[in-house]
DNA sequence: ATAGGGTTAG
């Protein structure tokens, strides 16, 4: 029977420790039974101790045993595993004998770690500064104990330099590896796509000797991260047609690709796939679930998954009162967020930022200020957009005084989305001179902001200020400042069509053309005429390459008609916010030829039925 | 006897 360990009351010690009994039965149970003085027994007690944060405890009980390894590596990887993977540099510093491979590796995670912590913002668990120091700090170490020819440390050192966003870092470490096997390339793919350079990646990914489901699962969120969901969705067919297993990481990305498009059918399929092959619903499945039905405006769905999760994380609660928000469902939206409350998740900030757009979409602006004035109980610092929130709120609610009042009131010098949210106020209410005000601000601080050119020429129009919309055109044209050419597109049949204002391009463009006639025909029996002040003041934030009736919402529209039974709502997605007139166009629509329509602009969606949006013409 | 790459909300 070795000796026991001797130790006072550990609750003595340790007050914490008190609620945790069990932990206490556990090392009474090894200290009798003799098992703490098995090295695997220790190493288990300390990680358990480590990871349910009895960091201190764990302090107490290594040193008093014989120095392993194994066990001041288990402690290591605990540390690199918790809430401050800091801590995880002064236990490699204090290691009683030399480090070997595993402890490398577990302290490369921690700096990668870190590296995260960072980058979500998260200051008081690491800065970026401190990051990339100890990120270099254990690099250093590693090649200084002569493990950085291990491919488990060279891996973490790759995806360590990925998390902070040092490409070239990654690069450099890279081109060190004789031999990269498919972990470490996928690792590189991966830091490649993650510094937005995602052609690098698919290079590399393309040259693979062998790739895995995670080499492909890589290579698909790299595409979703720049934005390039349809080459996603491409390769994703490809690794279908490969027959590689899929597994829930590449699907949580496909959704993803799909809630950016607006491709409901395809996020349907993937939702159906992961239930066949008898996929559990995780967390990150189902909050990627509930983000792309909600991006597609199937908010009733996107509610229902929601509701059937067994287990929801701050980022699913988020996701789901986000999803209401943009479905302009404030007030569910509001309910939503209490309810959140209720369950015990601490909202965070993008949280808040989920909830106060909601209320500024309804109009609760009361309930959106006493949102804000919360966020101090739940130690959240306010942003910026947080700021950009409220004055969106106060702007939107014709509360401009209000608005101003909280600007001149901000604890930060106001930046662009402040003035952007104050510029789109003034166009909603037809206050011309605020709009100039916002504007100068605005352009003070970004001087090439086409959409903001764009709304003060807005403003000017709606209030028939031919001169003031020309001074616009002019500055721009002065400035070289370029709209963004905007686009729409509409999924028919799992296929993505894709329109710009003005193309013809599409192989079926001779029908659209005779439903555009068509359309026109009947809406103007029912009295519409196109607004042609808005059609030479160009309202639409898109390139006006041809009349009106050919802003590519319009030929979306056309092709849903074609294409889409009677039966099937017609769901468009916008890169850019909708004009007034193709609003008023779609409303008509909706009700002249009985369609439900759904459109997603930049900001939020328009759920059409009947004449009526859901919007309220309110956006 | 400890370890690797890809995955969720603005």
């Amino acid at each position: 029977m070795p000796p026991l360990l001797r130790l006072r009351d550990p609750t003595t010690l340790l007050p914490s420790l008190a609620a945790a009994s069990h932990l206490r039965a556990l090392h009474a149970h090894l200290l009798v039974s003799g098992r703490l003085a098995s090295p695997s027994h220790l190493a288990a007690f300390l990680a358990s101790l480590a990871a349910s944060n009895h960091l201190a405890y764990a302090r107490l009980v290594l040193p008093r045993r014989p120095a392993t390894l194994l066990a001041h590596n288990a402690l290591l990887r605990a540390l690199a595993r918790g809430p401050r993977p800091g801590l995880a540099f002064a236990a490699f510093r204090d290691l009683p004998l030399p480090p070997d491979h595993y402890s490398l590796n577990f302290l490369v995670r921690a700096a990668a770690a870190l590296a995260a912590s960072a980058a979500e913002g998260r200051p008081a668990v690491c800065t970026e500064v401190n990051a990339k120091l100890q990120a270099v700090s254990a690099h250093g170490a590693a090649v200084r104990c002569g493990h950085a020819a291990d491919p488990h440390v060279q891996s973490g050192v790759l995806s360590m330099y990925a998390a902070l966003g040092d490409v070239a870092a990654a690069r450099a470490a890279f081109a060190e590896i004789a031999c990269p096997d498919v972990v470490c390339v996928t690792a590189m793919v991966a830091a490649l796509a993650a510094g937005g350079d995602v052609d690098a990646a698919r290079d590399l990914f393309d040259g693979m000797p062998q790739r895995d489901h995670v080499a492909w699962s890589a290579m698909i969120a790299g595409y979703v991260h720049v934005g390039r969901s349809r080459e996603a969705l491409m390769l994703f067919d490809e690794m279908l047609s490969a027959g590689t297993t899929v597994g829930e990481a590449t699907l949580v990305s496909v959704l993803t690709a799909c809630a950016q498009m607006g491709a409901l059918d395809r996020g349907k399929w993937v939702h159906w796939y992961a239930g066949s092959r008898g996929m559990q619903m995780s967390v990150k499945l189902g909050t990627a679930l509930v983000d792309m039905y909600s991006k597609c405006g199937a908010v009733v769905t996107a509610m229902e998954v929601f509701e059937s999760m067994a287990e929801r994380n701050v980022y699913t609660w988020t996701s789901a009162v986000s999803g209401l928000a943009m479905n302009g469902m404030g007030t569910e939206c509001l309910q939503l967020f209490k309810r959140m409350e209720s369950a015990g998740i601490q909202p965070n900030g993008v949280s808040f930022v989920a909830v106060l757009g909601g209320c500024s979409m309804a109009g609760l602006v009361d309930e959106g200020r006493a949102c804000f004035d919360s966020m101090d109980k739940y130690g959240v610092d306010p942003w910026k957009e947080h700021y950009g929130c409220m004055v969106d709120l106060y702007g939107r609610a014709g509360r401009l005084d209000d608005a101003i009042n909280f600007i001149n009131a901000m604890p930060m010098e106001p930046h662009e989305g402040v003035w952007g949210a104050l510029l789109n106020a003034s166009r909603i209410h037809n206050r011309v001179d605020l709009g100039k005000y916002a504007l100068d601000k605005l352009l003070a601080i970004e001087s090439e902001n086409d959409a903001a050119h764009v709304l003060l020429s807005n403003i000017y129009a709606e209030s028939q200020n031919w001169k003031g919309v020309c001074r616009v055109r002019g500055m721009m044209k002065a400035k070289g400042v370029k709209k963004v050419p905007g686009w729409s597109t509409i999924e028919v049949d799992g296929k993505v069509h894709e329109f710009f204002a003005g193309s013809k391009s599409h192989p079926r463009y001779n029908e659209i053309e005779l439903m555009l006639v068509e359309m026109n025909r009947r809406l103007r029996l029912q009295g519409y005429t196109a607004n042609t002040r808005e059609v030479l003041f160009d309202i639409e934030e898109e390139e006006k390459e041809g009349a009106i009736s050919l802003h590519s919402e319009k030929l979306a529209l056309a092709f849903g008609l074609i294409a889409l039974p009677e039966d099937v709502e017609i769901r468009i997605v916008k890169n850019v916010r909708v004009c007034r007139d193709c609003h008023d166009y779609t409303k008509l629509i909706s009700k002249v030829f009985n369609r439900e329509i759904v459109m997603r602009d930049r900001n939020r969606f328009h759920h059409f039925k009947g004449g009526e949006c859901s919007c309220g013409d309110y956006w």
